[in-house]
DNA sequence: GGAAATGGGACTCGATTGGTCCTGTATTCC
DNA sequence: GGAATACAGGACCAATCGAGTCCCATTTCC
């Protein structure tokens, strides 16, 4: 369905949050309350979010999360990858050439590769920081891929 | 993973075939063998796209299936959503507004519509004609959404 | 040393998907 | 007119995947 998890989705709102307040420790119970997610499952997407590398972690009372970078540089992509691994729309784009037992056969392989470069790069053009803007500012969404986009790659 | 299903890949390297010759007649087995699919799962696809509109059938011995329109007016993201529904990146999106319990706090449900308007359009930009076309043509892919995405909607 | 927090799994349950099969209906050909 | 062929529509089963919970180890603060 074109769809992206759930998990993803609960990331980019607990995300925004932190992106609220960058400078102070969140831990996983308060997020999970603010965002009225069960506390288990938030926890779980934190820890995979700081694994890899979007979110700082600190242990022991008084611990918590924080952004590891600031939420401009953070993409939307870079959230789907961390929980999902690479975005991939069809199989054959994930397993790599020669993995599918069509690929000889196969005359839109190439093509596919394609679409999902433009939509990977759409959701790379949009920041963790555009996300938490109100809708009014977010034109730019249209935009931004543009320029990336016509670049023959 | 923003995976589309096996289903709808399938679908796309059928389409191409009749797309090779548009003016003919295709029964499900042939294209089952030429695609190297099973027939049953052929079958199935086959009268998915044909209900909704993609192709005509025509019962009977000789019967089978030709292409509805020009390849040309037929774009991927009509395919897939003739076998899965409205292309919908997030179930919030799916659901409509009021359907989540969530959205009076949810702060980027309006931006996911944006990124998901973004994906649809990239989708239905690209023809089934271009699908079957060789890479070196295929730069308008990354090209061709930007027209319409520039416009406010 | 105890309390509180993250780290890293294993595990279960449910939904979805992939795939098959069966019955009915229309069409063609003999 | 009857038989063969091919689509129409759905029921059905099995396998996979995602959501969510739970447990235990490790770290840090008081």
């Amino acid at each position: 369905m074109i769809r992206i998890t759930r998990q993803s989705d609960y990331a980019i709102v607990l995300l925004t949050r932190l992106a609220d307040e960058p400078a102070e420790l969140h831990n996983a119970a308060a997020l999970a309350a603010e965002a009225q997610l069960p506390l288990p499952t938030v926890s779980k997407i934190l820890k995979h979010l700081a694994r890899a590398g979007l979110l700082e972690s600190h242990r022991g009372v008084k611990g918590g999360y924080t952004l590891a970078r600031s939420p401009e540089s953070i993409s939307v992509a870079e959230i789907i990858s961390a929980l999902e691994g690479p975005i991939a729309v069809t199989e054959c784009i994930e397993d790599g050439p020669g993995e599918c037992s069509q690929e000889p056969f196969c005359a839109v392989r190439g093509n596919w590769q394609r679409i999902n470069l433009a939509i990977r790069q759409a959701l790379e053009a949009i920041s963790l920081a555009e996300m938490t803007e109100p809708l009014e500012r977010l034109v730019s969404i249209g935009r931004r891929p543009v320029e990336q986009r016509i670049e023959p790659s």
